[in-house]
RNA sequence: GCGAGCGUCGCCAAGUGGUUAAGGCAGCGGCUUGUGGUGCCGCCAUACGGGGGUUCGAAUCCCCUCGCUCGCCCCA
């Protein structure tokens, strides 16, 4: 087949799909306007250097990951890979940090040249909170509060919050160190990955999904023991907060961070529903990372919360509980009155009674077919309408048409024998009948 | 980048070497129903992701390629 196709990785919306989407955006909107969060939107290029810079040259969406090209004047650009970079980039550039702390979200799709497989496309959709110019861990569990009151109002079941704290660039310099010299006391117990990354990024041998090495980094030395006082303090303070919050929690010692950028605060909220891609959201503080883009010495901390991966939560929560939020959130909106129509002066009476309805603010589908009757009234009781208003010639000379009671309305009961007449030339009455 | 599984009509799906590739849904055309939503008839893949090969003969076997899915890696 020579039949062109989307990009691999690259997915189409469909309207029924769309419709979830717009269900948690709104949802995800509302949410953040109680909170005081001003939505933020930059560029989806960018000058590659900004993400070199910002995530971290040795990191893996940098070194393999990216969608980076030559533009016409010769620059290195790139599709942006995650959010955080652009948004302190476009906080420096339009002097946002002298105004104050900054409490910002922003929303929209990303690019990461990857393998796809379950909950992860090579354009996928972030939604992501960044404070900028707050250093207290108060700020770290308001802005894990956040996410967690809007996974809550999205009713999605079943999520975890793991925490850890990576501590300051001393501390994890210091635990390295350690870490690096027990692994080495017992390489030939490790897998081949995790042999690998002894020497390039040992950090991240912590959360390895092979069990042997899970089982043998039970007993490892932790970052937590290895932390400052004054880390600890800080990470003890941040617990305390939550438990206030009563948001609960659990202290994962392996949970680390794959950008450069993170320290002290880690965290992610994991799903059982999602397979091997189980964060759903995931951030931490990034106190160095304004700085390393030039800016002043900026305390940071925020999350990013992957849309895919909350859609498809959503849904196994909606399939779970029927009549739960998510369900609510993502049931197919229905018409108000499907119009059935068939003759030429119906047709066109039909357009205009449509027209008329919809002015006085009702959802109506306009059978647009010319079809036989059979056909219509079989699409009709699909689009789940309640009613359906059947206009044909006879109604035309009459001036009335008849309303009908759909499946939609009541499925189990017998509606064939409801039937009124309806003059035409009241539509007020009837918007106000099928209001009730 | 590595590994495994899979690719038959818009969707679901039968068919594993042998004449014209089931069926359902959707779509289109028509008949019918004396309570217009029922019922029925017809049309809808010379074609089995693409290309090569084996064979008298392939959707069915082999090779390559593309795509999808899941996992590793990585990450949201």
């Amino acid at each position: 087949m020579n039949q062109l196709q989307s990009l691999r990785g690259m997915l189409d919306l469909l309207p029924e799909q769309t419709r979830r989407w717009q269900a948690v955006e709104s949802v995800t909107r509302d949410h953040f306007h109680r909170a005081g969060l001003q939505e933020i939107r930059t560029p989806l290029l960018e000058l590659t250097e900004l993400f070199a810079r910002g995530i971290g040259e040795a990191t893996d969406v940098v070194g393999k990951e990216m969608y980076t090209f030559v533009d016409r004047g010769g620059r290195s650009c790139t599709l942006r890979p995650e959010g955080t970079a652009s948004v302190v980039r476009a906080a420096l550039q339009n002097g946002l940090l002298s105004q104050g702390p900054q409490r910002l979200w922003y929303s929209g799709p990303m690019f990461r040249y990857e393998r796809p497989q379950a909950g992860r496309q090579r354009q996928f959709h972030q939604v992501g909170v960044e404070f900028l110019g707050v250093s207290s861990p108060r700020s770290d569990a308001e802005v894990i509060a956040l996410a967690w009151a809007l996974l809550a109002d999205l009713g999605v079941q079943g999520l975890v919050l793991e925490i850890n704290s990576l501590g300051t660039v001393e501390d994890r310099k210091n635990y390295r160190g350690e870490l690096v010299k027990w692994l080495e006391a017992r390489s030939e117990k490790l897998d081949d990955d995790s042999r690998k990354r002894l020497y390039t990024n040992p950090l991240r041998i912590l959360d390895s999904k092979n069990p042997a090495t899970k089982a043998l980094l039970e007993d490892s030395p932790t970052l937590l023991e290895t932390l400052s006082e004054e880390s600890k303090a800080r990470f003890t303070e941040l617990q305390g907060d939550l438990k206030a919050l009563h948001i609960p929690f659990h202290l994962n010692p392996h949970l680390v961070r794959g950008l450069d950028y993170y320290c002290h605060t880690a965290f992610e909220i994991t799903s059982d529903q999602l397979g091997a891609q189980a964060t759903v959201c995931g951030g931490g503080r990034y106190d160095g990372l304004v700085e390393q883009l030039g800016g002043p010495s900026t305390p940071a901390i925020g999350w990013a919360l992957g849309m895919e991966r909350l859609i498809l939560v959503l849904e196994a929560a909606a399939s779970a509980d029927s009549s739960g939020q998510a369900a609510r959130l993502t049931a197919a909106t229905r018409p108000d009155l499907y119009l059935v129509n068939r003759g030429e002066r119906a047709e066109r009476a039909a357009l205009v009674i449509a027209h008329q309805l919809r002015a006085a603010g009702l959802v109506v589908e306009l059978d647009g077919s010319g079809a036989a009757f059979a056909k219509q009234f079989k699409r009709a009781d699909r689009s789940r309408a309640p009613w359906a208003l059947v206009i044909g010639d006879d109604e035309i000379e009459k001036g009335e048409g008849r309303l009908k009671r759909l499946k939609g309305a009541a499925p189990e009961a017998d509606q064939t024998s409801i039937d009124q007449l309806q003059p035409l030339d009241d539509l007020i009455g009837l918007v106000r009948l099928l209001r009730d």
